[in-house]
DNA sequence: AATCGCTTGAGGTGCGTTACTCATTTCTGG
DNA sequence: CCAGAAATGAGTAACGCACCTCAAGCGATT
């Protein structure tokens, strides 16, 4: 079972190797006539060009630029070092990876490292920012010069950006309502929401999402007001005890954004950790020991790992013109409870 | 940036083309000292063989069988549609991927499938069937003439298989008693299993898995015994009529194994299916339509196109003697409630 | 000193493309 | 029918590696 070259197509189209290659390749100066019988010899012998052969031949290499929120935030740690990791045995298929921390809540600095990227330097870049005017405007100029864009994590929907690759955050939000709504017991209580910042588009979602399930078929349960965390430690600590102390029978609790650990610190301290049913995002060494426990009840999740590979192939997929692989890149929403924690890597 | 090439590793160590080659690829008559001269030369220039260029002087092709079970059963579909589709983008990489449809419930016409099998034929096998003793046997045959294999979706622990693509049902069957468990009010009722079989072994662990966390969490839960349908609509069907007759007050349901098209009818014909907590597994249209209609609570699921491509990236790597990205190849226990569906391919 | 075995160097070929160049043939309009 | 343009053929280098052969260098053994 020899493989089909051209060799075979340019013989059974009954033309020359110079021929087929104008034609798989678009280039000029071949009649409608020959273009046809080329492509039907193709069909014919059900022709696939060889990557092996055609990587070599074309030199091709994929310079991937990611850039990714610095500061302490065990997910972002995760992105970076999944992509770092991914990147090494990508090495030998020709694809660089370089990481670039940004600090997401400064829009200018964003902007200026969009800006400053180029069809020289980098053939596709995942940006992990949240959606101000300028970072959308930004996306649009670099993918005008030639530069692939996808966004990772948090959306920019109104930009030019090639692909997203992420949650639906809205429906993230209803599975944390539909898990509150059914965990909890059929009759009036109230329910707590703490959020980094309703400004992030991602937490603004998740709440919509959470609140529309709840109040369409969860109606006895009584929404507080947001409190917004920043996604610090420090401040969810300080919001959880002054919650708890506000409203002794609280008996839910989803934390829309990051910063469980200060959360999960205030409900053990206080002993209230077994008695709420507490939602949270994100699998960390403290979401994982808090579901353990007994302190969290359900954790949504996603995979930063199939997250950074899936970006990866599509940006390699776009430099190449390929097809993408819908299914293989849509990112699901994890649940975890505590009977089905991965194993620690 | 140019490539590190083994040119560039010659001259730093100071040796020959043919020396390079004759050490990165394991063949003999290198003293030790130059054998550590390149390595050392390799680890500072930090090379990678070029994987294109390797596929192509390699003449690398990887020739993969699927087993899998044929019959009305819309998972197995999905697998091989799934491997049928992906192998077509994997084509142009050499990868060629017959599937073989089996009768998964004739352990003897299994192991025959397996025993002609063979190195001149294929490069690796991926094989879903019942754990037949006689078919781990033909399965650590075939590792022994060379064939990499791997179990899909049920695995065969003792055999000597490289690997397993597929969830772990105990903790499967574990998320279905912690859910039926939590949706239900803490008061006593009635629960109620339906298997295909309890001889199947991921039946048997999901079984195993519920009735662990259900015992130990949720006592006031009272198990009835389970009835096997032997994944059939018709049988489930009639099993379940005979079920809701028999037990007015039933309040959960868990269908371990597939037909879950038969229950669903029972249920909506009964007018049951609002009333009872009802959780199965799989992703199909019907159980789609009844967690969006509420007639299911929620669905445990296994991803076919992940396991698929899984499997075979898994294979690959085995026939290049590659490592095993062990967080990709993770297929994680999909929880499905009526918000989180993800959209129709 | 001749011999043997082990180690190394030098060099070539093929893998299937891409991306060219330069002839040569075929077609078209005037 | 012929100039000029368009289409096609023929061939080549390059890509980086795997795999092979042949010869030369070396030290130790007899």
């Amino acid at each position: 079972m020899r493989r089909v070259t051209i060799h075979d197509v340019a013989s059974k189209a009954g033309v020359s190797l110079a021929t087929v290659d104008r034609v798989l390749n678009g280039r000029p100066g071949v009649r409608k006539v020959t273009i046809d019988r080329v492509q039907a010899a193709v069909r014919d012998l059900n022709y696939e060009p060889d990557a092996f052969a055609a990587g070599l031949a074309k030199r091709r290499s994929y310079r991937l630029h990611f850039l990714i929120p610095n500061g302490p935030n065990a997910f972002m740690e995760d992105l970076s070092r999944e992509a770092r990791d991914f990147a090494a045995t990508l090495m030998r298929e020709r694809v660089s990876v370089h990481i670039e921390p940004i600090d997401a809540f400064d829009a200018h600095r964003v902007t200026g490292t969009l800006a400053i990227l180029d069809k020289s330097v980098c053939d596709g870049v995942a940006v992990v920012a949240p959606s101000f005017p300028e970072v959308r405007a930004a996306i649009d100029r670099l993918q005008d010069r030639g530069v692939h864009v996808v966004t990772l994590v948090s959306d920019h929907p109104a930009s030019s950006r090639r692909h997203f690759v992420g949650i639906d955050n809205m429906a993230a939000g209803r599975v944390a309502g539909r898990l509150l709504g059914r965990f909890l017991p059929k009759e009036p209580a109230k329910i707590a929401f703490i959020a980094g910042s309703l400004g992030l588009r991602d937490h603004a979602d998740r709440y919509a999402g959470c609140t529309q399930v709840i109040d369409n078929e969860f109606p006895h349960l009584e929404l507080l007001k947001v409190r917004e965390g920043r996604d610090d430690n420090g401040k969810n600590h300080d919001i959880a005890l002054k919650l708890l102390a506000e409203h002794p029978d609280l008996a839910g609790l989803y934390n829309i954004g990051a910063g469980n650990r200060g959360l999960i610190a205030a409900l053990e301290e206080t002993r209230r950790g077994a008695g709420l049913t507490f939602i949270g995002h994100e699998l960390t060494p403290y979401t994982r020991a808090a579901l353990q426990n007994g302190t969290m009840d359900a954790l949504i999740a996603q995979d930063p790992g199939h997250e950074v590979r899936s970006a990866i192939r599509v940006l390699k997929a776009l430099c190449d013109g390929a097809p993408i692989v819908e299914g293989q890149e849509r990112i699901g929403i994890d649940i975890f409870l505590k009977d089905n924690l991965p194993d620690l890597a």
